[in-house]
DNA sequence: TTAATAGTGTCTCTAAGACATTATGTG
DNA sequence: CACATAATGTCTTAGAGACACTATTAA
């Protein structure tokens, strides 16, 4: 029996970085059809000979296409239907990074822009509502989760870390309360090193204490 | 150009019930090899001419199977890989339902059996990734959402929404702060009748004040 | 010294938690 | 009436928010 489908499988990848203080997607510049010259999402075909399985796709989609290898890659939502994409019944298994500037600017190549996600183009397929998901995504996640830091290089203040917060939950945050917080979490712990340079007292250097994403305390 | 790929598609459904007290799994005998005979989630293929996209896919796959439409129906996780299905490479958009006890006795058929979740059977597949990853996001969400209310009927009391959200999160909840919380975001509202029978005061009915899945007030 | 931000302390207010009290039905 | 649960009130405590105050650097 033969299993296969007509349907187009693929994966496609919301970059984002928060570049000039504002929160911005990474688009590359589609060389072939559809929406040839476009800018879209970094997106790729499965391999299956290749890839384990579609995270090992999107890690090596975005490896291919960017040259960024992400701290934080998570899957953001399966998108499908008959009229997304023009050459068929597609799915597209979409996948989030998030990326600190620094990353992007040291391993980006070709045909790739950072635009920030406020006053982006129209982009080609659906790409607007996965854009749109993963930034809701990442709001949500920001209420009870680390999730804002991987935006960040490893070492950071906690004013950069605040910053951040307030970025992506556009909103400002109270120092006082957001230390409090913070400290009472535990989410971060103090590194050898300040950042000075600026005209006035320097700022303690933290780095998450877990590597990895972690949830704060909840109750309903 | 022909972009057909050797990867089987298929979409899978993790029914919840609360069944007698206990979070339960709707199952299916499979009639089909592989691992025919043994209890596994309803599952199916996607039908490109006849499903408009995987959310079709997955209502019309419940309803042909079960007889069940729910009044819930989420995507829950994309798996994927080389192995999870002796089949080939596969890829399985998975949904989760919330289903009221009444709505599952009043239309299963066939083989369908209900599992209470701590205690099932090994399943076929990786079945048993896709349960856990259900009741983990029916866990997290209820801490900060209606969710858990869809799987009462539409008309319950306070101390049958107390008692369900006791049971999705495996803890003891007071009943004052409870009732303020509901109270505070405004997440019911009172129906005519109440429920008596008992050798006690009768209880209020209420409903959901939105009939979709709405999130409490949170801050970070 | 001045200006600027880092970092901490204090007060208020909201809401969660514990627990008591009143209300109202059935047997 | 007895008793069970519904429904509400009270007190305590934890934490968010607002804001003041001290600390420490570069210019």
């Amino acid at each position: 029996m033969d299993y296969r489908q007509d349907i187009i499988v693929t994966v496609d990848i919301a970059l984002l970085v928060l570049s000039e203080g504002r929160l911005s997607i990474g688009l590359l510049r589609r060389p072939n059809e559809p929406f040839s010259g476009r800018l879209a999402l970094p997106g790729g075909f499965v391999h299956p000979e290749e890839d384990d399985d579609l995270a090992a796709t999107a890690a090596r989609v975005l490896r291919e296409k960017t040259g960024i290898v992400s701290p934080y890659l998570e899957q953001l939502f399966s998108f499908s239907g008959a009229v997304r994409d023009p050459r068929g019944w597609s799915l597209s298994v979409c996948y989030y990074a998030l990326v600190p500037g620094e990353v992007v600017e040291a391993s980006s190549i070709g045909e790739f822009e950072l635009v920030p996600v406020d006053g982006r183009p129209p982009l080609p397929f659906d790409h607007d509502r996965i854009v749109d998901a993963a930034i809701e995504r990442l709001r949500g996640k920001a209420t009870y989760s680390t999730l804002p830091a991987f935006l960040l290089p490893e070492t950071f203040t906690l004013a950069e870390l605040q910053s951040v917060y307030e970025h992506v939950l556009d909103t400002k945050l109270d120092k006082s309360s957001f230390r409090k917080k913070v400290e009472a979490q535990g989410i971060v712990e103090p590194v050898k090193g300040v950042r000075r340079g600026a005209a006035h007292r320097p700022a303690q250097l933290y780095r998450l204490s877990a590597s990895r994403l972690t949830e704060f305390d909840r109750r309903i």
